[in-house]
DNA sequence: CTTTGAGATATGTGATCACACATCTTAAAT
DNA sequence: ATTTAAGATGTGTGATCACATATCTCAAAG
């Protein structure tokens, strides 16, 4: 009998292979280089030199960058020429406004869900993270710690929809508050505002306050938009005179 | 003299020619036909065919497919199939979760606005259309005069960026509702509930009740969302049986 | 020194081709 | 009549080429 046999399979180590695209995979790459910051808003990029980057075509690029720019991480600023999303104060303060009114929705959804210690310690562990990145001058790790630290409680209160929307909402200004990485000084300020303000979202899911949730997540975004914009106020009035 | 005079463009009838891509114009009008119910749910699509329609080499149209999967309009469904976004409802009805949350708000935006009488006779003459398309059978009308309806709203109270993600959301149910021309029963009942819900829309803005613009829109939104559900519900249940 | 214009370079866009691989058709074998 | 396998067809994916054009470089003319 030299003919295959499927029952034989559940003997075997072999395991499902990746069949992801390459333009899937260079779309999630950019993707979290768009999150961790590697880009700066407004900065101009060229398919043809990322794909020599990724080591492919500029083909799979071109489908990837098509998304982005579909998902507004990426804009057309002129007749041939793409670059991220710049940073504008008043758009800013827009998104702003709508991530509050979503990212509060999805965290009273979480803080009014049954009573989940493993959710909690998750949310403390995150919010520890950032506290040591912040002491060891670690700007990835706090980014990324913030990032689990938010997407943990979306995760938690909202249906798969929710989450989905709101990542993209984060994909447009992920590169504005990232960023901050450039001014030591701004950094340190949104985020150790950021952990304080953490514990206070922490508090209000263990009391299951709904409101206390919303507020205190509405907070966190207005405070860290509001350095930023201050920021940019202070760096182009610099720039000017 | 037989050099250009830049100076001389005022008194000439030139005007600017239209620069976008075929990309554009592919998407835009994949766009509209998803809007206006061209596509079934779960129907499936192929580059090459839409291209053959569109009269374009694949090329532009792989470049539209992939801003539209990027919106969650498109789907792959397998390895290289592609298909309009499905009727699943539970995944709808968390859709009609969000869109109650973003559209509520932008009414309770335009609620509190300035009086204005054109926007509300504009409000008028939308929903007086759908009353009348709905009086010729003519089913095409009556959606955009509806589409037509609750944008006016959005982009009286909303800023762009808020007009941007709920047309996202329109984009991905809009298959979906459009679809409901397949039975003229239940497209009547849908949009005769409409016009009355409307009605009160109309009305609570007039009195600049913000919350009672959020109710009536969210009414809206839930009742022919359960019309749907319960349409789908029976024609399962007949084919099942 | 300033301005103009020609040439070089680099860009996104679109068309075409090649490929691997699902799905459907069809005919042969049992 | 049913099953099976081979062939045909159509699919998205990726690479390559051609093209128009925006931007930059730099030298010549004013």
């Amino acid at each position: 009998m030299n003919t295959f046999d499927p029952t034989m399979k559940s003997q075997r180590t072999l395991v499902p292979v990746d069949v992801s695209t390459v333009q899937d995979r260079v779309y999630q790459s950019l993707r979290l280089g768009l999150l961790k910051g590697e880009f700066l808003p407004g900065e101009q990029v060229s398919i043809r030199a990322l794909a020599e980057v990724f080591g492919t075509s500029p083909m799979p690029v071109r489908e990837a960058v098509a998304r982005l720019i579909a998902e507004r991480a990426i804009e057309q600023s002129g007749p041939r020429t793409l670059r991220v999303a710049p940073y504008l104060a008043s758009d800013h303060e827009n998104y702003i406004r709508v991530r509050m009114q979503l990212e509060g929705y999805a965290a009273e959804r979480a803080a009014s869900a049954p009573k989940n210690p493993a959710f909690i310690d998750a949310l403390r562990r995150h919010n520890d993270s950032i506290q040591e990145a912040l002491e060891i001058r670690d700007f990835d790790a706090a980014l990324a710690g913030n990032q689990a630290f938010h997407f943990e409680i979306y995760r938690a209160g909202g249906y798969p929809q929710l989450l989905d929307i709101i990542s993209t909402l984060w994909l447009r200004t992920g590169p504005i508050v990232a960023s901050a990485r450039k001014d030591e000084g701004l950094f340190y300020r949104i985020f150790n505002n950021g952990v304080r303000i953490h514990a206070n979202v922490i508090e209000a899911i263990i009391q299951r306050d709904r409101a206390a949730a919303r507020r205190a997540i509405n907070l966190d975004l207005r405070s860290s938009h509001l350095s930023i914009r201050r920021f940019y106020q202070r760096a182009s009035a610099e720039a000017g005179g």
